[in-house]
RNA sequence: GGGAGCGUGGCGCAGUUGGUAGCGCAGGGGCCUUUUAAGCCUUUGGUCGUGGGUUCGAGUCCCACCGCUCCCA
């Protein structure tokens, strides 16, 4: 490091400016191999490019220096001869740094050994790099380090760059196919005087001058849906959630969730609609809809995805008929694979337990499990045949749930009648039960169309495009302990 | 909450039964006009996560704490 700065000093001392205001690049690194990749060995040309980017590696062979430029779109070997630069720019190129950003000017040209190359006959340093990177073969291997100093990550680790890219393409693609099926996108509160629309537990805060409790909400689906009572029709959000929740391979406290709500669709359209999301989506963030997971083998995302009742998916699996089982018989069927049931106070809890347990890991390829337990689903319409359940769906791939939808209750009274169980499970307990929204039911008592309504997590996706095990691999800062 | 493992120079890692800390990369100096993690010669960096303890002597053994990872509830 001192040797660095003292480089930087000289440079200022000989009238150099180290710290320069600005750069032209013309090109990436990609343009110029997708320009010229058929060069035969040893070629040159006359076409000439600027590019700009950090100098990643370098193999001085004496009047010769190899350095590799890394920008954005990948990599390009410099090629550097004293014989086209000069004797001073040659010292000056030696004198660069690893982590360096520098400006870069030349012609493409392809090396006897065909490596296709810049050959170099300007160079400017944009940025100096006063500290040592992470060593340029292992790269950053420390968790810790990754997480907490993402830009190192992102630096010395290709494929972590690769994942973030994937990542914002996916939005960006999830945005245009819902936008190309006459969503509107909105924004509602993020702070907000009751939190619902999910079982959780909030982050609460304080604003100072209203002199009134607020919570960071846990989801967007209830001020989502009074907007379908307002008439905007289609609707969907991109929006941070936070949940005070423990932090795990799939859960982080803050996540990006999107919901969208659609009028006059039911939960068999909304079906249809993430089964074409997700490939469109796939197809436009990672190039592919099927996916090579590090444990599960290839993941095909196209096609239709199978629909499995919750009940049948528990039978199987559990040996167990929730349709018909007591409490106790659900309790025996947890305790007998050895999970303790104990924390699980209300019928709908054991059942999420034995989905959990027995099904969930097990679903692999893409799959709706379909009518869930009305206790679980206080904001779904009840199934016409059975009204022990709701027409709810939640989507599943390489064991992880990925998204949550329903019919939407519309029926203010029935609503009502939801939202009182909810405050009998929480006084017996339950701190993730619903909070009573009047206002709520107010806005379904002036009339709530028929409405399809979806959730799906934008992490856990990226987790299943990417190939990644963790939610943490896919969050550029996600949340961690810092030094008090 | 329970269990297992990890923490050693900027980075990646070694460190035997406790005996005074090594290797590779990066950095400094030198050689080299076709390298691909270039190579060769040479050289500078570390009170081994923190605090106690055992011992003549602790990176190594014991205790506590901090942080991270994985598994389980």
């Amino acid at each position: 490091m001192d040797d660095r700065r003292a480089k930087l000093a000289a440079m200022a001392e000989a009238g150099g400016e180290p710290w320069p205001y600005s750069a032209s690049p013309t090109a990436h690194a990609a343009d110029v191999v997708a320009a010229h990749s058929g060069l035969e060995d040893g070629a040159e040309t006359e076409d000439r490019y600027v590019l700009a980017g950090r100098m990643m590696l370098r193999r001085g062979q004496g009047k010769l220096i190899f350095a590799e430029l890394a920008d954005r779109s990948g990599t390009l070997q410099l090629f550097v001869s004293k014989s086209v630069v000069g004797d001073d720019g040659f010292a000056s190129f030696d004198d660069l740094d690893l982590g360096d950003w520098i400006e870069v000017a030349g012609t493409a040209m392809k090396t006897r050994k065909g490596e296709l190359s810049l050959k170099v006959d300007g160079v400017r340093l944009l940025a100096k790099c006063i500290r040592p990177l992470p060593e340029k073969f292992h790269g950053l291997v420390d968790e810790e380090q990754r997480r907490g100093r993402r830009y190192l990550d992102l630096v010395a680790n290709r494929d972590s760059l690769d994942v973030f890219v994937a990542r914002s393409k996916m939005v960006s693609a999830i945005r245009r196919f819902l936008e190309e099926r006459d969503f509107l996108e909105v924004e509602t509160p993020v702070l907000q005087p009751i939190y619902g629309g999910a079982a959780a537990r909030p982050f609460v805060t304080h604003h100072n001058e209203l002199d009134m409790r607020l919570y960071l909400r846990i989801a967007t689906e209830l001020y989502l849906k009074r907007l379908i009572v307002g008439g905007m029709e289609r609707v969907f959000e991109i929006g941070t959630n936070f949940r005070n929740e423990g932090i795990s391979f799939k859960h982080n406290p803050e996540f990006t969730m999107i919901e969208l709500y659609q009028a006059y669709a039911d939960y068999d359209d909304v079906m249809d609609l993430f089964e074409a999301l997700v490939p469109y989506v796939a197809e436009r963030s990672v190039g592919t809809t099927t996916i090579t997971h590090p444990d599960h083998g290839e993941i095909r995302l196209d096609g239709r995805w199978p629909r499995i009742t919750l009940r049948d998916a528990i039978l199987e699996q559990g040996k167990v008929d929730i349709d018909s089982a007591s409490d106790d018989e659900l309790r025996a069927a947890l305790v007998a694979a050895g999970y303790d049931p104990k924390g699980d106070t209300t019928r709908g809890k054991l059942i999420d337990a034995l989905l959990t347990k027995f099904v969930e890991p097990g679903l692999i390829q893409p799959t709706f499990l379909i009518d869930y337990p009305v206790e679980l689903s206080p904001f779904a319409r009840t199934h016409a045949d059975n009204p022990k359940v709701v027409r709810r769906f939640e989507a599943f791939a390489a064991g992880m749930e990925l998204g949550n939808a329903f019919s939407e209750l519309n029926d203010p009274a029935l609503q009502l009648e939801r939202f009182q169980q909810q405050a009998q499970a929480r006084a017996a307990g339950d701190d993730e039960a619903e909070q009573l929204d009047e206002d709520y039911v107010t806005a379904l008592e002036y009339g709530m169309p028929p409405t399809g309504g979806l959730g799906f997590g934008v992490d856990r996706l990226a987790m299943l495009l990417t190939g990644q095990r963790s939610v943490r691999d896919v969050i550029l800062f996600p949340a961690r302990r810092t030094k008090a």
